[in-house]
DNA sequence: TAAGTAAATTAGATTTAACTAACAAACTTA
DNA sequence: TAAGTTTGTTAGTTAAATCTAATTTACTTA
């Protein structure tokens, strides 16, 4: 019952334009998803059988009820992933944004929220938030550790 | 140049086997990956075309030295990912091993090191990894965190 | 409103990675 | 060593996701 990580793209997409435009047109997606329209046809077909989009030919596309909630849960992990790669572990923007559109399709909410819940673990005590960026990035290139933890934590 | 999941997942099994055995068996490959025998000859047949397996028809299996190579390449990203999953997230052992089974083939060498360094940064301070694995997760489940960062750091 | 352009669809081909079924090679053992 | 079993390969099929090329529908404007 559940859909392929293509499909799950494809209804992605079709959120964030939804969301922009309160629909989506087959080209936007194509052009979003650097695919060719005849590929996003094929794909539109197939989120109608699962009952995820409204589609009718030739006219725009809009999400079911059922669209929209998966659609959330995908959009969700990728957030939240691509947070945690780019703000935690400091991970490029670009690249960031890649791993996580992938993870998005495998890892489940639960561990999603172990994600989110790490992020904010290790940035609750104000002395690590603020001594995140640099701390880490110097561990991360030198193995050097910069931290002093002496000290009471303010939170 | 690069080669699919699938091949990287074939690749990764044949070196586990040597490993054991000194070589690989068509039939354990297929028994380890779970997939029939006929799959497995036409990946080998893939394989040994990129060079990365000393492949003759009914004979073990070896790994070539960039077959190696490549293999250990995953095996490290594996191993890291997973456990950076299990010890710092919480994910359980199955889950844990599922989700690196997915990343090790689009994560950098480098994105690795950081899931490394950083398991490294938050427990290389003797206070946070004693309470590590209790304070997260009660932080995870409860929201709640019963961390009292007002000791000097001992390392 | 007829003609031209843009958008979307259909039909058919390709690629990848699996599968089943049939066959061939290699080994075991009576 | 002949017969049976296990192991491995070949050939042909399937399914998903893409593509190109051709066609159809919808929109625009002169």
């Amino acid at each position: 019952m559940d859909i392929s990580a293509s499909l799950e793209n494809y209804l992605e997409v079709i959120a964030k334009l939804s969301d922009e435009d309160g629909y989506a047109l087959s080209n936007d997606i194509a052009d979003k998803m650097e695919v060719k329209r005849s590929s996003v046809t094929v794909a539109l077909r197939n989120l109608a059988e699962y009952d995820l989009i409204v589609y009718k030919k030739y006219k725009p596309i809009t999400l079911t009820e059922k669209g929209r909630e998966i659609a959330n849960q995908i959009i969700y992990k990728h957030q939240n992933i691509k947070a945690f790669l780019k703000d935690l572990l400091g991970v490029k923007e670009q690249k960031a944004e890649e791993i996580a559109c992938k993870m998005e399709h495998f890892i489940g909410k639960d561990v999603a929220d172990r994600f989110v819940a790490l992020s904010k673990y290790i940035k609750s005590c104000p002395k690590n938030e603020q001594m995140w960026r640099e701390g880490f990035e110097t561990f991360y290139r030198e193995g050097k550790d910069i931290r002093t933890c002496n000290s009471k934590c303010e939170k």
